[in-house]
DNA sequence: TTTATCTGACGACAGTTGATGTCACTTTAC
DNA sequence: GTAAAGTGACATCAACTGTCGTCAGATAAA
C-alpha cells in the first residue's frame, strides 16, 4: 500500500546527522535532556503543576521534540520514575554484595539501608519516587505496585537465603516483605517531608532494629 | 466604618428558614453534601480529575454553594481526608480500649489492627488516605504528615503503656513510630491497589508479628 | 399580599493547557 | 550551490477550568 517516499518521509527522524549528531545521537540526548528537566521540575515544583512548555523550557528544546519523545507528561513521568528506580536498585544491590560478610545478617542488611537512604538523600529523586507518582492514573498505580513488590522481592530473596528454612506461608509472606518495604519507606518519606532533619544513621538503626525484630521471631525448625 | 445593611447584608447567609431548616442547619446540609461527593469523586475518579461542577452535580448543588462553605477543591480534599482519619482514628482507639485485656500485649495490637484494616476495607476512603492525598500541595502534605505521626504516636504511646521502661533514644523512638505506620499504610495500600484479593486475616498477623517482633528485641532493663 | 431572601439553571468571562501549525533560518547531502 | 531536512521562536486552535453574574421562580416574614 503505497509505502513510499510520502511515508518515509514522514517517519520520525529520516536519519541525517546534524551539528555532528546522528539521527538516533540526537533523539537520545533529547530524550535524556527531558529526562533531567522532568526530575527537576516533577521533584520541586510537582507533577500537577508541571506543563509541558515548562519541560521544553527547562530542557532547552521546542515542544516538538517533547511529542517525538514522550506522548504525554504522564508518559515521561514514568520514564523519570523507572529510571530513578532503576539506578536505586542497582546501587542497593552492589552495596548489599559488596558486604560480602554474608553470616552477620546485620552487616548486609545495613548496608542494603544505607544505600537506600543514601540515594533518597537526593530530594528531587524522593519526593519523584514516593510523592508524585502516587494517585496519576492507574497505568502509573499498576507501575508503582510494581516496582515496590520488585523491592519486596529482593528483601525477601535476601532474607531466605539467610535463614535457611523459611516457614512462612507464601501469602503472609508477601505481606511481610510490602510491610517492611513500607516501614522503610515510610521513614524516607517522612525524611524528606521534614527536611531531612533525623540523622541518616539513626533511619538505618531503627529500620534495621525492626528487621532483625523479625527475623528474630519467625517460626524456626530443624 | 458603616457596617449597616450593605455589610450586613453581603453576609454569608443572614439567617432566614427555608424549606424548614434554619440558616445553619442549611449550611450544615451543604457542606455534608459536598463532604459525601468528595468521598466520592475523589475516591474514584481521583482528586486530580475531580472539578467543581463535578462536585456540585454529585452533591446536587449549585457552584455558589461550593464556594460558600470551601475556598477550593483543595480545601474540600482536605477536611474530606480529617474527617475519614479522625473517624478511623476513633474507631482505632475504641477497638484498642474495649480489648480491655492489657496484659496480654497481642490482644490489644491485633484488635486496634483489625479496626484499622476494616476501616480500610471502604476503597473510597483508602484512596483518598493513601493516594489522593499525597503530591497536592505542601499545606496537604503538611497535613499528610502530622496525621501520620498523630497514628505514630498513638501506637508509642501504647507501647510505652505496656512496656514498663522504655529505653529507646527520642529520635530512634519517632523514626521507629513511623516506620511501623507505614508498614501497616503499605500494607492497606497494596491491598487497595490489588483489589482486597487478600485477607484481612492475614494482614494483621503479618503486622502483628512485625510489632511482636521489634518489642521483642527492644533493649530491655531491670 | 407584598417584599426581601433563598434557590437552581444557565451563561459569560478570562486564563491555561495540550497539541499542532507556520515561517525564517541553519546545516547537511548531492 | 541548490534542494531537502533539521531547528527554534512564535502563533494558533479548541477544550477545559475556576469564578462570578443574571434571572425567573420558590419560600418565608412583614
Amino acid at each position: 500500500m503505497e509505502n513510499t517516499q510520502e511515508t518515509r518521509a514522514r517517519d520520525k527522524q529520516s536519519g541525517r546527522t546534524y551539528g555532528g549528531e546522528s539521527a538516533e545521537e540526537r533523539l537520545a540526548r533529547q530524550r535524556r535532556q527531558f529526562l533531567d528537566a522532568g526530575l527537576e521540575l516533577f521533584g520541586t515544583v510537582g507533577y500537577r503543576a508541571t506543563t509541558v512548555r515548562m519541560l521544553c523550557k527547562q530542557a532547552g528544546l521546542t515542544d516538538r521534540y517533547f511529542y517525538k519523545t514522550f506522548t504525554d507528561t504522564e508518559d515521561l513521568l514514568a520514564a523519570v520514575y523507572t529510571e530513578s528506580l532503576d539506578q536505586i536498585q542497582t546501587e542497593v544491590i552492589a552495596a548489599i554484595n559488596a558486604s560480602g560478610n554474608r553470616q552477620p545478617t546485620s552487616g548486609v542488611i545495613d548496608a542494603g539501608l544505607e544505600a537506600f537512604f543514601t540515594a533518597f538523600e537526593n530530594a528531587r529523586v524522593a519526593r519523584v519516587c514516593w510523592l508524585e507518582v502516587l494517585g496519576v492514573s492507574p497505568r502509573i498505580d499498576a507501575l508503582y505496585t510494581k516496582r515496590i513488590e520488585q523491592f519486596a522481592d529482593l528483601l525477601l530473596d535476601l532474607g531466605k537465603s539467610v535463614l535457611a528454612d523459611w516457614r512462612l506461608p507464601e501469602a503472609e509472606t508477601r505481606i511481610t516483605g510490602l510491610a517492611l518495604i513500607g516501614a522503610i519507606s515510610q521513614s524516607a518519606l517522612h525524611w524528606l517531608l521534614e527536611d531531612y532533619c533525623s540523622s541518616r544513621s539513626s533511619l538505618i538503626s531503627a529500620n534495621s532494629r525492626l528487621i532483625h525484630g523479625l527475623i528474630n521471631i519467625l517460626p524456626k525448625g530443624s
